[in-house]
RNA sequence: GCGGAUGGCCGGAUGAUCGCGUGUUUGGCGUAGUCCCGUAAGGGAAACCGCCAGAUGCGAGGAAAGUCCGGACUCCAUAAGGCAAGGGUGCCGGGUAACGCCCGGCUGGGGUAACCCAAGGGAAAGCGCCACAGAGAAGAGACACCCCUGCAUGUCAGGGGAAUGGUGAAACGGUGGGGUAAGGCCCACCGCAGGCGUGGCAACACGGCUGGCAUGGCAAGCCCCACCCGGAGCAAUGCCGAAUAGGGACCUCGUGCAGGCGCUUUCGGGCACAUGCAGGGAUGCCUCAGCCCAGAGGUCCGGGUUGGCAGCUAGAGCGCGUCAGCAAUGGCGGGCCCAGAGGAAUGGUCAUCGAAGGACGGAAACGUCUGGAACAAAAUCCGGCUUACAGGCCAUCCGCGCAA
RNA sequence: UGGGGCGUGGCCAAGUGGUAAGGCAUCGGUUUUUGGUACCGUGUACCGUAGGUUCGAAUCCUACCGCCCCAG
């Protein structure tokens, strides 16, 4: 599961993504703040998987930096719900955006009733690799 | 043993590994200012601050929820008191910072009982409403009727009456007995009203006397009475940065230019006044370029702000002992420190144990497999209320059954 | 976090204690060769849920549920 090129880099990451997730990564990531960031996000790219959705896009600045943002309507359910939704996304971003995230992009993952909670860790993992590979081979003019 | 009542408590456990927030501490790195060395370039120092790393402490709830009450705190304000409006509370006493909360009691109702439930002041201050039905729905009345008298024996006249019937949620006290032409009426008890006595701080209870039936219901209709309430809210509020930046309007003084009037003159000009204009001036020939001035004070208005810090957690705090009290609670003593986030931390994965439920085997006890835990997450803090909740534990009490 | 508002047939809605108007839509009929239009008729409401006050509640009171709006 884990390419064998992070573990190496455990010892000396730089754990910036604040809440509580567990991995070590070569790259930073930051959380995206801003209703703005979200919106051009949602407006770029996008791919659906069975447990998420991924949305992404290309920021254009000198920025080499990875960043994340997390998604949970009041579509999934109540607050216990909604942050257990969250921070599952967030363990996904920490294993695995970290090494495979393109640098100067930014990713926003949005949760789905009952699917982001139950389904299992694993099978999120793989969703979210393959839908990082079908967004970066997805031509520039993918505006819908 | 079964069924129930009340009060209190818990809210999956253990471990591995990878992580998060925050406090303390150690170390490393960094820089503006400061100090020291050096002629200078520069070098060095330690505190704060920032980043990183290590160690270590702590890290969601009984409801954190709904936002229904009450406060603390902050600003606006003056609201000390009175009045008015509006809102709230409503048996009595106590507790409390305060409450619509809690405790104890009273009254009424429910339950075999333990016990539970109740917005439970005032309807002789006034207004309003009481549909339909019914004769009549609130200071009375008489539909069907009942009784007496008269003689013209009737679908009659006069008089007495309100017991009976029907309607309705409710019909002007109820029941029984006596009496009467029928009744009013009289008596007893219950209810009601008004005094009195005893007990109680009081709500009220008990006893007895008098009256002689008057006073229908609704105040979660208006209202009356008593008491309480200024408004807004941590997205409050304060500070720092951007920034003593910058836009607009007006006023006063001033600046420059223009022409005007007056005074004065060495005829170049100077001084003073008001008006108009707003960029102007000087240097170099012009374009153009650079330079200088474009000020001072006051009043008012609009726009932008998605940065940071504080408020922000030691408190009406928690548990222990003791004393007062039936209790809520309070006093005293000593102990403890127990989340502070900000697109929002308290988690991810795995292992073991594990409740309900399901399947199989078995007469049953039970065994094996499966299954994998309710409601719900701090957002300034606190006291309550309400609502949601798998499963479990403890104590006291009641009823029934069995045994002695 | 705080403040405010609303729930009535499928949809829009009136109704402020006396047994739920109206319009659109649906359905049936007439007119028309047929459809549309027009006209006539018809059904559809435990008034968001649960308690309470009252003889009687959509209406009054209380508690919940759902939805919407506002703010620096």
């Amino acid at each position: 599961m884990i390419p064998p090129e992070a573990k190496g880099l455990c010892s000396d990451a730089i754990p910036s993504l604040s809440p509580a997730v567990s991995f070590c990564a070569p790259n930073t990531l930051q959380v995206l703040r801003k209703r703005a960031d979200f919106l051009r996000a949602a407006s770029a790219r996008r791919q659906g998987s069975q447990g998420f959705m991924l949305q992404a896009r290309a920021r254009d600045d000198n920025s080499a930096a990875v960043r994340v943002g997390f998604t949970c309507s009041k579509k999934i359910g109540n607050a216990v719900a909604r942050n257990r939704a969250k921070r599952r996304l967030r363990e996904l971003a920490r294993a695995v955006l970290t090494v495979e995230g393109h640098p100067g992009w930014d990713y926003v993952l949005v949760g789905r009733p009952n699917a982001t909670i139950e389904r299992d860790y694993a099978h999120l993992l793989s969703d979210l690799r393959t839908a990082l590979t079908r967004i970066h081979g997805q031509p520039d003019a993918a505006r819908k």
